[in-house]
DNA sequence: TATGAATGAGGCTTCATTCAT
DNA sequence: GATGAATGAAGCCTCATTCAT
């Protein structure tokens, strides 16, 4: 009994899953206006109505698409803060390389991700996210921040990096990580040159120096 | 005679600016997705199909909005890349500075612009601008590329900044600018807390270090 | 189950029909531009946005009921051509009264079908048909064409008519009824005296002496 | 004073003759449906509030482009029946033939306006026709079929071709004419082969035969 | 749970017509 | 008479969402 419920749920899972990664690479491809759930529903191979059974709207369908990769950056935070707290990243560089290296990772796990983490900072459709999503959005983004914090705070500690606001520092990192994905992607759809990570290499390079003791 | 054409033109010049300012705020406040165009031509005080008259489809509308900003750029820019010339700034961090106020100037100009500037970048609806519009903000953009690469290749030469890929240091600076308009902005929205010219100039200073000789 | 997803394509099948039903009747009232899909769907008892999945467009609709008319079309040629090949009919005489008798049935089959093909050969709105449609419409045309022609063949090779290009019989025995229908019902709209089958026989009695071995 | 008066007139004229022309391509080429007012300004060179003073509706413009061809029509009718009055036409076969090439003559003469006049006659839009138009219109359509129906009763009468209703013989040969140039123009859409003279020909020489004593 | 036909509000856009100049 | 900017009704079509099966 137990065994079959389990089964059923594991069955649930992967449909959602499918659903959810239908969406991003649809959502991707045609942004979010142009995206229609009927497509969505096919790619993912279920019948239109069965998303619903997933998803409240389809605004609750896109920011879902936000908890993996929250989590995901959650997980390289940990990683980050371990490395600093067993002392193998000591200099302003070095912790800056960790930055940048860090954002690097997010980034190839789900490149289509920090787009809709974008899309969800313009702050165009927070209308009708379910209560279940906007919890552990927003209790995630709060431990992400939080984390991220703390390793600067850390680092202001052992003089690693110049003192300053921990937390406005979070912001600057994130912000010009955020900046130059948006820029860079733009000028790749352009161009078909893909700077990103020579950019934000740079970006981080010239973040360490200035924020060296 | 000339002079009726003339008024006539006046006028019609004077609607076309009223249908964009409509257009901005409604756009702001809702959107560009739930934005509609019977609203905007109710705030501008026309009939719906008269938007029509002035700008091919809602995108080209939307997109027209940029222009004005963009020459704003420009001027700014020229402005700053003058002082620089005249050697009122010499030092890595009045040059940055000069970039802090620069931002700042074209910020309070025009913050729902930058916004636009945004949603563009993203990329959801390049489809169905007017070819007319088009060029425009491709030269425009192209020009406020150029005009910032020279200045920082001035300050190069100068010695004032280190030496770098110019080009490259634009991206950044402008991503650092866009991203932390973002975040704030998105922040504001949720908390009321409006950190963006702290944060702002938190970075330039960091930046200023970090490029300085 | 099979039997339940039968029960509803059948029920699919009647709405279909029903939205085309309405659509001749209002097209027939109103004419083509008139019409709209509005009224069309009310007539039918389905909501708009229904129609649209059933057919792409509204020419699209429009063009479907040429269908059915044209399989008639098909039917009523062949029992012509049987009855030729059985020998029933001989003389150019009989074969002409063959054909004013297909033509009559034709009509009485779907009046405003003849009108629709008319419009159509008018070449207004061959714009937007699905593929589909214009796959089939073209077939049926085609296959009555072939019909038609290899009657008027194998009346010649039986010295029944007179001898010529029988393709070119073809489009004057339609053109002939087509020209006469739509003269016929431009009078009766406006005189009220129905002369249609009077002019169509007279006209197949000269045709047949004209034919005439 | 006078002179200046007629001057104007002529102006005006003109003008209603330019908008006459540019709306015969712009409806020819696009159909009733997709022409635009607009366009056929532009083409003629003048606003499009201009139109109005001329029209007083686009149906009315429209149907305004029959007057011409029904002028061509009742001329070249007169030029027939003083043929046959005079001797020169005696056979059904001849009086065919004067028929035949009557038919060439307006079809040549204007092949749009006869596209016109099937249009008008399938009937979608009678709605908003001036009094003026519908009366003039009325009384050209009387006057040629009266004069068509003249010459055949002259041929009877005179033996040239078998007995019948005469006003039903009018219909016949234009039902005919009309159904010929309907189809064969619908051909030359999609095949681009022009087969309507020799189509015409052949139609008439067989109600020749048809109709011959 | 899954389906997919049906809904219908609502969007964008067109364009014949008007009217102030 | 001539203009052309402005109107606004009305059309087509889309698509997120529902619900009977």
């Amino acid at each position: 009994m137990a065994t079959l419920k389990r089964l059923a749920e594991e069955k649930k899972d992967l449909t959602q899953k499918a659903i959810q990664k239908a969406a991003k690479k649809i959502f991707f491809e045609k942004g979010y206006i142009n995206a229609t759930i009927a497509e969505i529903a096919t790619l993912a191979g279920v019948a239109k109505g069965s998303i619903y059974l997933y998803f409240q709207t389809k605004d609750d369908l896109y920011l879902s698409l936000m908890v993996p990769i929250l989590k995901e950056i959650k997980k390289s935070l940990i990683d980050l803060k371990d490395k600093i707290t067993q002392g193998q990243y000591r200099t302003a560089s070095e912790i800056m390389t960790g930055f940048y290296n860090h954002y690097k990772r997010i980034y190839s796990f789900d490149p289509d991700g920090i787009r809709i983490i974008q899309v969800f900072q313009l702050g165009d459709l927070i209308s009708t996210m379910s209560e279940k999503n906007r919890k552990e959005l927003n209790l995630l983004a709060r431990e992400n921040f939080r984390l991220s914090r703390n390793i600067f705070y850390l680092a202001m500690k052992r003089k690693a990096i110049s003192k300053m606001n921990p937390a406005q520092l979070v912001d600057i990192s994130w912000s010009t990580f955020i900046g130059i994905v948006q820029l860079e992607e733009s000028k790749l759809r352009l161009t078909e040159k893909d700077h990103l990570e020579a950019t934000l290499r740079a970006t981080f390079l010239i973040l360490a120096k200035g924020l060296s003791t």
